[in-house]
Parts: structure tokens; C-alpha cells; sequence
DNA sequence: ACAAAAGTGTTCGGGATACACCCATGC
DNA sequence: GCATGGGTGTATCCCGAACACTTTTGT
């Protein structure tokens, strides 16, 4: 192999209408307490690292077809030997001690279009929510932090977001989506105000149905992918 | 080597008080043309990938304690594979048909500050007008043109401008390094208010000297480092 | 009728923009 | 005295923030 200690780690956000989640991985177990990831591996030769980080996410969840952007690269000499990952490198690694440079990934989904199911090395793949995740192998805490701030980064500069919702939302889906990530309030009015005259949004003439109250008028986003 | 393939590539900029200015290697003549080059060279164990931009501008150019901060990984497997590059590759590389991840970087530097003199596997350094840069070897006027984004971005943000700057400075000399990099023209008094009202900038006693014409007040960055 | 969420306008303050002339110094 | 860049104030516009009540539907 040519790069052999080269990988890619991705975070996957998917938003459910109330929260922001994360899409993790449990490692085998050998033995130890649950071990949780990032998805993620090793690059292999011939493929470029967007290709890896489509690649892992289809091998390990089953996710395809999603919108992926780099963020960061990752590449301390010691990220992969704190002692609770050993067992683990070992039995997947032909050289466990050895440092890996990781490129670090977040991608987008619309929770709705997918269902993940693990495969490859994962046990299980789960979403969780991305206030409160878990102590996770290697660096991969440090990772999703700043998979999390180049996100937050993205949806102010309007170009991500809509990556998150499904084809048809509703305004209150789109606010919640946009408080959910920034973890701030917006007031109603002013939300709307400014998505549409922005021109962020197109109002369709369809509605929400199978709600027990007012139904909302459908938007879609006004921009191509 | 753990890591064989993986190399950092770092863009330096400049500012001479008229323009940004980018410094470029000059490599060894092989019988060709000239080949300029972003300075980078391959990461070595032990160290983070910080710790490698630092070594690779302090061994081909001579600078020391610069900013530097990561903007892009580049991986994809053709980018060292332009036939032009190949002789270059096969004297200083013992794979030189593998491909290479590299990590690009930019550094920021106070022109008077540093004399770049070339040394390693560079013949020259110079700088060079960023808006009249020549074909780079590999895919340098890519990563070239990711790292100009990522800066004009960063100085919007009104972090890191005040590297490129002397000590004391003019606001004349500041706006013209604003408009240098995002090249746009802004207006004296609009800008000199800004600056001086958000407090980016302290006004000292001192004042220019040695110029034909009326000395400007000088001013310091108000943020630490 | 009641519960639940949808939908809608106005006021105010602050920051960005546009704009032109006099001043201090060196030669 | 003249050339060169230094330095300064005001009016306007637009955007973001604050704020509360009525409407529509399902049960």
C-alpha cells in the first residue's frame, strides 16, 4: 500500500426536527467496555480522499450519495496511542503503533432518505445526539468539534443547511434546524423575514398533512445542490 | 519512515506595502525549464504536521515563527503524476511514481521582518505578485488558490491581518494591505472609523518618518498574538 | 369549544455607505 | 509655493432586533 498510515474519518450530522445528531459507530468488541467512532479508515491507493470518505461511509453505514466537505486534517504523532485503543489497533492494524494522519470529514443527510446499518468493522451505527456524545476513540472527540464548527460556519455563509431537510419543509422545520446547529433562539417573524426575502426559500403551494393542528405551507430551497 | 507519503506545502505571504506578495522555491535544475515551486517537503516521523510546515520554511527558506494555519488536504492520486514533474521526482523521491497526500498550510509574515534565503533542495526563493503567479509544479496553483480563499476569509474576520503588518504601521499602509488581499477599494474615512472604533488598532505619539510629504501617525495592532 | 401551531407588521437603533475639502510637511 | 499624501464629519440607507395577537385546522 501506498500511503499506508493515511485515513479519513467522517462525521455524519442528520437533523430529526428537534435535534442535530451525529452518526456514530461501535467498534467489535474485544473484550472491553463499548468502544465508539467515527467512521472511518484507511485510504487506499488509487482513489482520491473524497472518493475514501464516500467509500468508508458506504462500507461501514450504508450511507451513499451525500454531501461531503473536508475539514481538517489530523496528524499529532500521538492521536492513535492512547493505551484504551491498543487492543483494538491491534487486531486491525499490520502496524498499530504507527502515527496516522487522518483527513477529517463532516457530511450532511436528510435523516428521512436514509437508513443506516453497520457493516465492515462496525458492530452497530447509531445516531446521537451532538450535545451529548461520548468519550470516543483516538481524537475523534477533538475531530467532531471541529466538524461541528466548520458546520456552524457553512449554515451562516446559507449554503448547507438545506442539506439537512427534506425536499419539502416547513418554515418552523427550517428555523428549528437553524437553532438546533447554532444553538441560539430566532424570532419568528425575523426568521421568515429574512429567508424570504433572501430568496432562500420558495413558497410551494402545497401543505403539511397528518398534523392535528394547522397545517404549514411547504418550501423548497431556492437554490441547486 | 511511518508515514512515507504524506508532505505539507505551505504558501507564504507577504505584504511590501503595496502588494501581497506569495514566496515560491525555485527547484534544482534538472536540464529543464525552470520549476517553481510552493516550499514543502515530506512529513518526518515524530513530528505533528504543524511542527512539519515550520521545519520545511525553516530549511527552505530560513524563516522561523511564522503563523501558519492549515487550509486544505490534497490527495488526489494524479496530482504528482504530470509528466514534467517526473524528472524532479525521481532524484529526490525513492518512490516517485507514489502518490502523495500533503497538507497545505498558509503563513503570514512581516516582509521586514525576514530575509528568506534558499537552502535544502531549493536554488532560489523569491517572492512574487500573488496576482501573477506561474504554473507551480503538482497542483501548486490549486492549493495556491485555496489558500488566498482561506485567508481573505480569516481577514474578514479581523484575525490575522496585523501579521503582515510591521510593528507600527500607518492606516494608510493597513487599508492598503485590506484592499491588497480582497482586492476592493474602501473608503479613507470609512475605514479609518471602523478600525478605530472596534478597537482593532491603538494610536501611538510616534509618528512616520524619513517621507516627503506628511508624516502619518502610526498605530499598533490592539489584540495580543 | 378548545388545543396547537401557523402566520403576520411596525418601530427602533446601529452600522455601513457615500461623499469633498483643508492640513502638514519636504523639497 | 507646490506637490504629496494625511486627516477629518455628516446625511442616508438598510439590516437586524424586539415585540403580541389573530387565524386555521383537527379533535
Amino acid at each position: 500500500m501506498i500511503n499506508p498510515n493515511v485515513s479519513v474519518d467522517c462525521v455524519v450530522f442528520g437533523f430529526d426536527g428537534q435535534r442535530l445528531n451525529a452518526l456514530l459507530i461501535e467498534q467489535e468488541d474485544l473484550g472491553q467496555d463499548h468502544r465508539f467512532a467515527l467512521p472511518g479508515d484507511h485510504l487506499q491507493d488509487e482513489e482520491s480522499l473524497d472518493e475514501a470518505a464516500s467509500r468508508v461511509l458506504k462500507e461501514l453505514t450504508g450511507l451513499t450519495g451525500l454531501y461531503l466537505r473536508q475539514c481538517g486534517a489530523f496528524g499529532d504523532p500521538n492521536r492513535v496511542s492512547n493505551t484504551n485503543d491498543l487492543p483494538w489497533l491491534r487486531t486491525h492494524r499490520s502496524n498499530p503503533e504507527a502515527r496516522v494522519i487522518t483527513i477529517a470529514y463532516y457530511a450532511l443527510v436528510k435523516m428521512e432518505d436514509f437508513n443506516p446499518s453497520a457493516s465492515g468493522f462496525a458492530k452497530r451505527v447509531f445516531w446521537t445526539d451532538t450535545y451529548d456524545i461520548p468519550a470516543l476513540a483516538f481524537d475523534h472527540n477533538d475531530i467532531f468539534k471541529q466538524a461541528l464548527d466548520t458546520l456552524r460556519k457553512a449554515l451562516k455563509d446559507m449554503q448547507v443547511g438545506f442539506k439537512l431537510l427534506p425536499e419539502k419543509f416547513t418554515l418552523t422545520q427550517m428555523q428549528s434546524m437553524h437553532e438546533a446547529i447554532l444553538r441560539t433562539a430566532f424570532d419568528k417573524r425575523n426568521f421568515r423575514k429574512k429567508v424570504i426575502n433572501d430568496n432562500w426559500v420558495i413558497p410551494l403551494e402545497e401543505k403539511q398533512t397528518g398534523v392535528d393542528h394547522k397545517p404549514a405551507r411547504l418550501y423548497r430551497w431556492s437554490k441547486k445542490d
